[in-house]
DNA sequence: ACACCTTGTCACGTTTCTGTTACCCGATCT
DNA sequence: AGATCGGGTAACAGAAACGTGACAAGGTGT
């Protein structure tokens, strides 16, 4: 199990930390939540600890910015001093998972990253699906009228990234951003896999769902 | 889903009860400990949410009685108006699996009835099978078409991770960090591990079952 | 101390993926 | 009409990822 906790008392990061890692966890840990942001970029977790209140960028902030970054949507637990209802409602409202409220005992720290873990990996199927299209995201199983389409890497992000829009346009700066972060190829290497993408998925079947939208981007949508 | 909720306040039960019969839930309603008791020894439930304090019996000795009434232990959860860390520890000492503070949204207490649900109904089973191979986590034996398999201690390892896991695909990362922690060892040893789990596991048989996704990770399922 | 098993490491072969290039076409602009 | 631009099509070669198998160090139990 991978941790992250980003929480700028230093004391307090650390005895959970050596809690956890006394049970086998992997821990990273951050103190503001940009450097958290970047750390959460890098690596992968299972579950994020944030505390609420936070230099730079607010764990309510980070936890929405969290949400757009991590593929299978991440066991997220807040941490608060304040303690009133509404807090609450607000942490559960950004997509957050669990809270606790401090002063807190590590064993019952433990127990509740326990069963968000349980939680996020049992129930959460995630299946994106345009016509007889579908994608899911657990299995990355694709298939178009039943059948099984294998896809490469980056075929496979740019269908997802496209599904997720739709049936909005994405430019192709997106996409590139996607696949490649900053450091993406000299050529047009994504006209390449959009070619490839559309030879599993287009190609084989009688109307087509990937349309191009010259200078703008790429869209997946049924056109009647 | 059955619930018996255990509250001395008329007004908090009864909106609950509502609530949660809005969805579908079955609730049983109790004003005190016995004959919250009573219920409990009478009919089947699920879930318990007792107040803390409550009169004739305290919902803390409520709690382990029914410990010892009911057969497979029961998802129990406590309300309580007080706020101190004393009352977490005491409750979750005595075997409950959450708590909440009032006053609370009924969004938030269904959010936490159905996570403990899923604890305590998923978490129980011993075995991890998948066509006709099976792991028996007690005694760490693994089968396939009855034969016996016997495995070295990481590739029982990568093999529960990815039963755990099924069909979901299961990243190289997660499966190092399940291995090692964060002290890998420098070459590729997942792969050669793989290699040996796969001898053992589908060399001998028609199907293979655990499956290469590029890039990605492997992932364990039966392919049509 | 010995036989045995496990495990990290390495080397090699194979498959798959990916960036690059070249050429084509249609739309748009001058 | 011709030039230009954005995009589609196709093949290729290098790179990356993966499978395979062997080996030696280290550990375990006898």
């Amino acid at each position: 199990m991978r941790v992250l906790i980003v929480e700028d008392a230093r004391s307090i990061a650390q005895s959970i930390t050596e809690f956890l890692q006394l049970h086998n966890y992997t821990c990273d840990y951050a103190h503001d939540g940009v450097s958290g942001l970047n750390l959460a970029r890098e690596n992968e977790y299972d579950i994020f600890i944030l505390d609420i209140s936070l230099p730079h960028m607010s764990g309510l902030e980070l936890c929405t910015r969290l949400q757009d970054i991590v593929v299978n949507n991440p066991g997220i637990m807040f941490l608060t001093a304040r303690d009133t209802l509404d807090d609450k409602l607000v942490g559960f409202s950004k997509g957050c998972d669990d809270y606790l409220v401090k002063p807190f005992s590590l064993d019952e720290l433990k127990a509740r990253i326990d069963a968000i873990y349980e939680r996020t990996h049992h129930a959460r199927s995630k299946v994106l699906s345009i016509d007889t299209l579908t994608v899911n995201l657990e299995t990355r199983e694709v298939k178009r009228e039943g059948q099984d389409i294998v896809l490469t890497k980056n075929c496979y992000k740019i269908l997802t990234v496209l599904l997720k829009n739709s049936p909005a346009v994405v430019s192709r700066d997106t996409l590139t951003h996607e696949l490649w972060a900053d450091n993406f190829p000299d050529s047009d290497s994504l006209k390449s896999h959009i070619y490839r993408l559309r030879q599993e998925i287009d190609k084989p079947f009688a109307k087509p769902l990937i349309h191009t939208i010259q200078g703008e981007g790429f869209r997946i949508a049924v056109l009647l």
